[in-house]
DNA sequence: TTATACATACATTCGCGTACGTATAATTGA
DNA sequence: TCAATTATACGTACGCGAATGTATGTATAA
């Protein structure tokens, strides 16, 4: 009908790529149409396909969208990781975040469940994303090798395997509070994390 | 052409079944179809019609035998956990066999990773293998309350978070086991989940 | 003789992408 | 400042390929 303004355009691309989730989260990425997009927004395909060229570029637009939202938000609060206790609150941040920020749970939920990777994407999106993301194995590393250095955990801590035995209990725990979409307050993800994190790191402090 | 014995259509069968996990494996269970399945076996879409009356009904079987022989492989060796370490067997044997046998590897990843779960069918398939499956998380508690009595274990053990937390990093470990398809020997992984299990569940045994 | 295990051919739907139209913001020039 | 122009933000209509399902044929095992 009638031309809108810049603002109403930015309005509508924001629409799109919000219920763009929704509908990737209740029907799954492949069975998601941009006309289905547009009608729940008011709009029609021409105005999804406009904002993007394609589901692929709808997508890695919903990525980037929320992973550097999520990414300011934890830098902000969590600038950089010292020692292990900060290591303890990063990750504690992370599920906070996860418990209480809906439109990222909608979208680890998606990313987890509702999505079939193919290389192809996978490529795409690793690549827009590199010098956003710094991956948290990395760090779980770093802190332990600097926490070892500092005498704060035993000498002889084999870090690669607790960094990875760690972040697997991580991911699972991240995997399950995503499942129940449905259960809208869940204390027991941020204590699940905290003395997941104590059993498996905890535990290397040293003995005073 | 020729009509088969019924050997033979079992052979089809049993080809369509594991030439369509392959190919879900690589292009997504949403973009694989009859024909490309049919074409790799040298058949026609209507000899993957004949056996399956629709995608859903050949999941439905590709699962229903996988699940229905890994849980026969598993009972075998492992077949009831009476204490801790039973347990610890029961969970080194899973992930011996997620190492070693292949199709079993192939399937994990597929529901992982190139699965939309659309609820529809997770009903389905939950019903059609009720009788299968007893989940992971309940045998651990069960095992862990058992401990708890026979004083195997401190008898202030919250056995609720404990198995959560295994559980979670159990789940975490076969994700990431089953990620890199490529490597084909991974001694890490097995190693992985004996340190994780005495770590978590290991570091509750009383001490003599 | 009949049911089976397919192959072949066809119909139909559906999503994707594009081309084109259009009203009007936004921009430009005098 | 205001008309003229241009670019924008869509809506509408259409064509295409591809996947899904079905109907039918057929040689032969049972």
């Amino acid at each position: 009908m009638a031309r809108r303004t810049k603002e109403e355009a930015e309005k509508t691309r924001a629409e799109i790529v919000k219920t763009s989730l929704d509908l990737f989260c209740e029907k799954g990425y492949s069975k998601t149409t941009f006309d289905e997009i547009a009608k729940r927004i008011n709009r029609t395909k021409g105005a999804v396909y406009w904002h993007f060229r394609n589901k692929p570029d709808l997508l890695i637009a919903l990525i980037k969208d929320t992973v550097t939202q999520t990414h300011l938000a934890i830098n902000q609060k969590v600038p950089c990781i010292k020692n292990i206790n900060d290591l303890k609150e990063y990750f504690l941040y992370n599920a906070q975040l996860i418990k209480n920020n809906q439109e990222l749970r909608k979208f680890m939920f998606f990313a987890l469940y509702q999505m079939e990777w193919s290389e192809n994407i996978f490529k795409k999106i690793k690549k827009s994303l590199e010098d956003i993301i710094d991956i948290p194995p990395k760090r779980i590393k770093e802190t332990l090798t600097l926490a070892k250095k500092n005498g704060e955990i035993s000498a002889n801590t084999n870090i690669e395997e607790i960094s990875e035995m760690f972040f697997c209990f991580w991911k699972g725990a991240v995997g399950k509070e995503i499942m129940n979409t449905n259960t809208f307050d869940s204390p027991d993800f941020i204590a699940l994390v905290s003395k997941g994190f104590e059993t498996i790191i905890g535990s290397l402090k040293e003995e005073r």
